[in-house]
DNA sequence: GTCTATACTTTGATAGAC
DNA sequence: GTCTATCAAAGTATAGAC
């Protein structure tokens, strides 16, 4: 049975979409409300704070759906280097069928506000922490130290960030492809349960 | 002596300061003519193609100036796992000292250009080009077959990218100070002359 | 080449009817 | 809660005097 979407979640849905392939700025309400099939006075009368409180709610959703996809990569892969190989083929694959414009969901707008809105810049740093807390539960789970876990988590979403810049703008997979090579190499040496003896 | 500058100079360099911190839609023509001290019309003499064709040479310069650095710090170092240290902490250094606000001076146009201009796209892409090609030219000089060498390079470039977006957005130096490591290490292993004894 | 004035569009935001 | 009409400001771009 259908259940329609309510429009302020069709609001959040379609700013996400909009901030990965136009950023912040180059996004337009009005062109979120098109988007959302939404009319504009709604836009406001749901978020009052304007397009810096939609701005912040977009960033902490989109964080929150991307690390939920980071666990269920981990949880449905053996051990978590082999998680971590099938994190980055899905990024690779991603990147290929949507013409590389889905990837990180709020890079594009954290290096946008990060000198220009403090409110904005503090939710994109609480979606990095929050990935890096998951990421450290994870290898600390799989018998590393907390200060290990957390420097392989970093190594790893770092990567992955800039692998995304330069994978979509080269159009090549090559970057990212590389970087989880490497992020697998790292947590393989740092002993993070591969499946090989040793 | 005192040189005065021409006037498109200063609309390139104010253009460069603006898109490192506001990004390329969130940089006016307005705000560059007003920070370059230069009359409007200028802006279109010099550029007829307008914002577009700014912005494509803009990222041009940008990207040759960072090249520049690179290639200044990598030749001030007795070899090149010395010369990756410094490049990255210099990177932490240059954070901290302007607030997070300088770090790649391509990186936040790349990301919002990437599925919005293909011609400013294409800008970017051959800037990145660029630099994997002088990194590669180094290790390659020390000794590094070309495959391993791209490879390096590719990593290297790569994490310095997603450790300035991590770094500006939690206003901490770790990730970029990390990243710095995991190259050094890297470079190390691969046997980009180190200078210790093996 | 420099500079001013202005045209036209889009932006974020608000008011008020329903 | 929904929707339309409208505002002031900022956006890019152009014309034309000097």
């Amino acid at each position: 049975m259908w259940v329609p979407v309510p429009t302020r979640d069709r609001i959040l849905d379609a700013t996400g979409q909009l901030f990965r392939r136009h950023g912040y700025t180059g996004t337009g309400l009005k062109q979120v409300v098109a988007a959302a099939h939404a009319p504009f006075g709604s836009l406001y009368h749901h978020f009052p704070g304007g397009k810096e409180q939609l701005g912040g709610e977009v960033i902490r959703a989109s964080g929150r759906m991307y690390l939920e996809l980071f666990e269920m990569v981990m949880d449905a892969s053996p051990d978590p280097v082999a998680g971590i190989e099938a994190f980055f083929e899905g990024a690779a694959a991603t990147l290929e069928e949507t013409d590389y414009a889905d990837a990180c969901p709020i890079a594009t707008v954290a290096l946008e506000v990060a000198s220009t809105s403090e409110a904005l810049r503090e939710a994109t740093a609480e979606v990095f922490d929050s990935w890096i807390a998951a990421g450290t539960r994870r290898f600390t789970a799989a018998g590393l130290n907390e200060a290990c876990s957390r420097q392989l988590t970093i190594e790893m979403f770092t990567g992955l960030e800039g692998a995304f810049i330069l994978s979509r703008a080269t159009r090549s997979t090559e970057a990212v492809l590389l970087a989880g090579a490497r992020a697998v190499a790292s947590a393989r040496e740092a002993g993070a349960g591969g499946s090989d003896v040793r």
